[in-house]
DNA sequence: GTTTAGTGATTTATGTATAATACATTATGG
DNA sequence: CCATAATGTATTATACATAAATCACTAAAC
């Protein structure tokens, strides 16, 4: 999605990829793997690991997720959204959610 | 990419999607927003959202980050590959990596 | 200095992700 | 229990991501 990640993507959330790519490409120069090399191994072009490594948003998400696991990195993506770093969510219980939102309801957990 | 997310990506990075996915779905419930509201405030379709919840690895990663960054956790991206978070590289010094690297060469650290 | 090869950029054809729509299911509030 | 609305799933047309190939540049090895 070109038209979304360009102009409406967040700053701070263009700002964290454009981070992860650099990051990335840090970690395979660490562990001295070429570019052809990573892109071969992680069943991509060259031109795309060229634009993961930009922070590119148009890439897909497996795709990043290849080149992580190549660099042993993959698990770390587990932590993003965990309870642990979700701040706002520390007091609420999350089995008790409703499955469904109601657009107009008030604050009702499961009894 | 289908071909590759389907059958090439290492179990440990397909599980690991998919514990963001529900991760995803938890936030969201807890802060109430349903999913069709989810996507609108994505720009985003309901169907890719739901794709993003399940794990999808075929979803750009700025749908996944549009959605993040709503739960107000694209920040947390930024820790994945980051230096604290890559073992390998904690004796290694960053600035004197080489710029490229040669297939058959020996560890050569920019003096 | 010379040679070699890794990287970055660009272009193009094609496979596919995406949005839109419709329908079935069922949780939820009253 | 009933009515409503949220969610899940499937389908299709289209916009776009991707792979492949080429070229220019220059870092690295000798």
């Amino acid at each position: 999605m070109k038209s979304l990640s360009t102009s409406t993507l967040p700053v701070v959330a263009r700002k964290a990829l454009v981070k992860l790519g650099a990051d990335i490409t840090v970690a395979r120069k660490k562990r001295r793997i070429s570019t052809a090399s990573m892109a071969e191994r992680a069943f991509l072009s060259r031109s795309t690991l060229a634009r993961i490594e930009k922070g590119d948003p148009s890439v897909s998400m497996g795709a990043y997720l290849s080149v992580l696991a190549i660099l042993g990195l993959a698990k770390h993506l587990e932590q993003v959204a965990d309870r642990t770093n979700d701040t706002l969510g520390l007091d609420l219980d999350e089995d008790r959610l409703p499955k469904r939102i109601r657009s107009g309801s008030q604050i009702k957990i499961r009894p």
